[in-house]
DNA sequence: CTGATATAGTCAGTCGGGCTGACCAATACG
DNA sequence: CGTATTGGTCAGCCCGACTGACTATATCAG
């Protein structure tokens, strides 16, 4: 009776979210950007980041995280600029051409909300997403930011 | 006001139960199985499945899961038998090393799912694995075996 | 001030686990 | 039968993680 894990449905629906926005940015002619690329621009903003702490908020080593910008700034997607503050560090910072993408994956996560709200019911729907804010609480303790 | 995506929300739950699952198994002193080879295993018993049926149920090419059940034959949690029924292929059984963690497994997947019931209550969990099925119907059209 | 330590980042090398393409052996079928 | 299909392997590639060793700058204690 007891049916699938949740743990298992969860992942089901996340690999759904990842293969449609990952979709929608393809069909719009982003070719170039692969999965961990798309995760790593994910949190870029204009404000610039330096890429030990973009590591430390992806939770790869900081030689990853500087792999993915180069190859992100070699497409176009990101720049990196010296920090005023420090000269040892580099702010990676949000090119336009990734703004577009940001923007882009944005609105389809907003389609696919809809998309689940209508299947769901606004009433279910609002108790699947209150369920899995209170959840983070005890799942992820140390806050990753959205 | 919007909050995070509940995709994103779903993958740090998914995350979060394959980390602590496998956190168990490594505990117990399982410290040759990698995830990859985890997921695989997940899938089979001792009715035995063919390589190419692994390999579209898990969603990868027949090489992939071929090579994945090579390392646990190695590590003896799978055998391989011929299939009496073709002469071509041969059919993946679970060995006893290999049901000894999937109970294990299962083990820690109830736990985890009597800590959530704790912190959310019995109703929001309900409401949130009433959800979650709901939504397989459209995110996992084809749908998957647990 | 200076020397020790911490921090930002890179370079070099490894590994796991996906992929494609080419291929072989057995089966099924017109 | 001969041809197409199917189960599976072999070979080679690539991406994205990892560790370890290193440079350059910053910071702090005495």
């Amino acid at each position: 009776m007891a049916g699938p894990h949740p743990g298992l449905l969860m992942f089901i629906g996340a690999r759904y979210v990842e293969q449609r926005v990952s979709d929608a940015v393809l069909a719009a002619g982003y070719d170039d950007l692969t999965p961990a690329m798309a995760r790593a621009a994910a949190r870029l903003s204009e404000e610039g980041i330096r890429v030990t702490e973009l590591a430390e908020q992806a939770r790869i080593t900081k030689q990853s995280a500087s792999a993915l910008v180069e190859q992100l700034e070699r497409c176009r997607y990101v720049e990196r600029v010296p920090d005023p503050s420090d000269a040892r560090a580099r702010l990676v910072v949000i090119a336009p051409r990734g703004r577009e993408v940001q923007r882009l994956a944005r609105r389809e996560e907003r389609a696919i909300e809809r998309d689940w709200a209508r299947h769901l019911g606004a009433e279910r729907m609002a108790a699947l997403q209150d369920a899995l804010v209170a959840l983070r609480e005890i799942t992820d303790p140390y806050a990753e930011r959205a």
